[in-house]
DNA sequence: TACCAGGTAAAAA
DNA sequence: TTTTTACATGGT
């Protein structure tokens, strides 16, 4: 395909975007500006490259080498960059508020990314619970090189017909718990033969959403909100049972110490509709350890 | 060495 | 109905 430029509404620093998301990976490749995933379509996997052609107003350029599906990289290539959001209307919301307004400064132009997958996202999601990021990220690189394809450089997620192959024993090779091996390989069992469609998880509300994933074996009240903000990018959700997030809201809130979940909800209300976003802003300022400046 | 780290289901009380 | 327990890896 051609180059193809998009122009977004609203801010958008694609460069700032990537940054924020290596600082919660421990893969230190080189660091560039560029976002690039291999993909799978109709059994070609072209590598989507977006890039950032100017910052105002904000232009991506999107392109994939060998593959005549363009419609669908542009459209994979605007939900990774969670296109539709427009900051404007959020940066409006807190450009008085104590907290966020210096942090939204810093940090203009920045959004969540979204994985290319709401499979790999619901992996994610079981492979996060309880263990730290960096032990999780471990054992999915584990799973993504045994079960996923490699394209040039890069890796392709496993599919779910990938990870429904394997045996209880190859992921517990991984270093998953027995108990998150069954939930993975469930999951990927529904998800092949059809009684559990991820996509319409894009077109429902958040309720219905929490409701389809908390009926899937492995997946609480936690994997369910992580799964809305994170993989989903709702903008309104805030996993308030998370560990990480009850720490850093209580050192932006209150008095240092992790708050309860019902002190985070009550710390992010006057945020809504974009208590998530909020949320995201302010785990991306902590994990950078931006300086507050002037 | 022990404990904690971006939970959950199942058993026990 | 509510509380307790087992679970896996990696960093400190």
């Amino acid at each position: 395909m051609r180059k193809t430029l998009v122009q977004l509404s609203g801010p958008y620093d694609l460069a700032l975007s990537l940054k924020a998301a290596a600082a919660f990976s421990q893969s230190r490749s080189e660091f560039e500006p560029v976002l690039r995933k291999p993909v799978k379509l109709k059994g070609t996997t072209p590598i989507l490259e977006v890039r950032q052609e100017s910052l105002k107003p904000a232009v991506i350029e999107i392109s994939a080498k060998q593959t005549n599906h363009a419609e669908q990289i542009i459209e994979l290539a605007r939900w990774m960059v969670l296109a539709d959001l427009d900051l404007y209307d959020f940066y409006q919301l807190v450009s008085e508020d104590p907290v966020l307004s210096p942090v939204v400064k810093q940090l203009h132009g920045l959004k969540p990314m979204r994985p290319a997958s709401l499979f790999e996202m619901a992996v994610i999601a079981v492979t996060e619970q309880q263990i730290s990021m960096v032990a999780a990220e471990r054992i999915r690189s584990r799973l993504v090189e045994r079960f996923g394809e490699k394209i040039e450089e890069l890796w392709l997620f496993p599919s779910p017909q990938a990870l429904s192959r394997a045996s209880l024993e190859d992921l517990t090779d991984c270093g998953l718990s027995k108990r998150k091996s069954e939930y993975i390989l469930g999951l990927a069992h529904q998800v092949i033969e059809g009684s559990l469609d991820l996509e319409k998880l894009k077109e429902m509300s958040d309720d219905e959403v929490r409701s389809v994933i908390g009926r899937i074996r492995g997946f609480g009240r936690w994997s369910a909100d992580y799964i809305l903000i994170r993989g989903l990018g709702r903008p309104d959700v805030v996993p308030v049972d998370d560990l990480g997030i009850r720490t850093f809201t209580g050192a932006y809130f209150g008095d240092g110490k992790r708050m309860s979940a019902e002190e985070v909800a009550k710390a992010f209300e006057p945020y809504a509709p974009f208590r998530g976003i909020a949320m995201f802003y302010l785990m991306v300022h902590n994990r950078l350890g931006i300086k507050e400046m002037e």
